[in-house]
DNA sequence: TAGTGGTCTAGACCACAAA
DNA sequence: TTGTGGTCTAGACCACTAA
């Protein structure tokens, strides 16, 4: 199953160092489910040892996993497989906030439809989904104090989520979610942003104005593999609260 | 000058690691100018016989440094201070890309005003400016194949770089040039962002009708000691356009 | 050929957590 | 006390660059 690890042979294509191979090899088994969420790696020492590399190979291997929010490192307990939790999916991957302060905004969902379809184009190109493949789309409107800030249309394979009908209602925090029913670890997300003028539609479900300015956010979010897991439509009154982005 | 490196004082408060006294005593002499944007620093084998540590520990302070661009490292020939240039200040903190493409649109600039003035309260707040200091205010809109896309006003501190009026007209990539003449190098960035309505100016400069949406980003940029450099906010118009941002 | 950063190893000791 | 990850060292060898 494993395949066998090399460190001497850089002239063969694809070659890569000790510490990567060791790192794919890890990261293949995590997506694979050796190791469930919140579940503990062996030591350091003992993949060493199983691996017949050394054990700083090893960490270099698991610190950059750990760069990536895939694994947790605990000193004096071991490395943990990142378990996404309410609170770390909302603030990691949802930005936001109050105007004039830097308080999170966290809308709930008061209500959401489900159901299976057709995927349009766009989204199976998105989804890199093959030729018969539905997808679920659920539909949901987010309020903040009582009131309508945030639209979305979210779309997910159906082959990949079998029965996600089923769970109706949906929780508010959809990524924890996927991990634990669907073994779908969100660790990175792509997304478009501008400015619309809303149409008829999203004005009654925002209760504002039809061409009234409202935030237009589109989302890819990927898998351990890399793969797209999730795409997502939101459409935000941001009257009241901001966007926040930070670039380094 | 430079502060004695301890590894073997755990109990102080305000203890660090070697690796990071290292890390911040290098970032320190690059924020000063020790080694100007585009020169190599020393190598590692150098800098750890000038320190007293090993080599891996200042390997691993440079790599430090290099997972956040301070500086850049190449193979065979040595390690950098980072030199922005006009592409990679686009691509880095400029993330405008054209609808239905991944290519990077890169509006160019027609003519900028500029004065000192006094700063609003905002603008003082965001700078963490002294009482009495001033700031220049640099207005400019941006054109995308001669189409007005970008409306911008751009504040800095008069006393951080004086006679800044002097230099008229301004590239059109600033960050390249408050390094080359300020010695002001920016390495991180903080956004907020929302759909806004175009008011009477703003709808006149874009050419577009009152109250279509536009994308409002305040921005502000922080330099190598982590103080906010600029001050910045422009609209867009996300007609043809939108803004791209990546998660992880 | 010499000098640089990149990889890999081996081992010592420290800090932390849990039994 | 034991076992974990975190730091630090020393040294070998490789890959790349330029003279």
């Amino acid at each position: 199953m494993d395949m066998q690890l090399s460190a001497r042979h850089p002239d063969r294509p694809g070659f890569l160092p000790l510490y990567q191979q060791v790192r794919e090899l890890l990261l293949a088994r995590i997506a694979n489910g050796a190791w469930r969420p919140a579940e503990a790696l062996p030591s350091e020492q003992s993949l060493a040892a199983e691996l017949g590399v050394s054990q700083g190979t090893v960490r270099k291997a698991l610190d950059s996993l750990a760069a990536e929010s895939v694994v947790e490192r605990r000193q004096g307990k071991g490395t943990y497989v990142t378990q996404h939790t309410t609170e770390s999916a909302q603030f990691r991957f949802f930005r936001l906030n109050y105007d004039g302060s830097n308080e999170r905004a966290l809308p709930t969902c008061k209500q959401a439809s489900i159901s299976k379809r057709k995927p349009p184009q766009d989204v199976r190109t998105a989804l890199e989904l093959a030729a018969n493949e539905d997808v679920f789309c659920v539909g949901r409107t987010r309020y903040i104090d009582d009131q309508p800030m945030l639209r979305e249309e979210i779309f997910v394979s159906a082959d990949r989520m079998p029965n996600l009908d089923a769970h109706h209602p949906l929780p508010n925090t959809l990524y924890t979610f996927y991990q634990h029913h669907y073994d779908a670890t969100i660790v990175s997300a792509a997304e478009q942003i501008k400015a619309s003028p809303a149409d008829k539609r999203v004005a009654r479900e925002l209760q504002i104005e039809v061409g009234a300015p409202v935030l237009f956010v589109e989302r890819r979010a990927f898998g351990l593999k890399g793969a797209p897991i999730e795409f997502r439509r939101a459409i935000f009154n941001t009257e009241f609260t901001h966007y926040e982005v930070n670039l380094t």
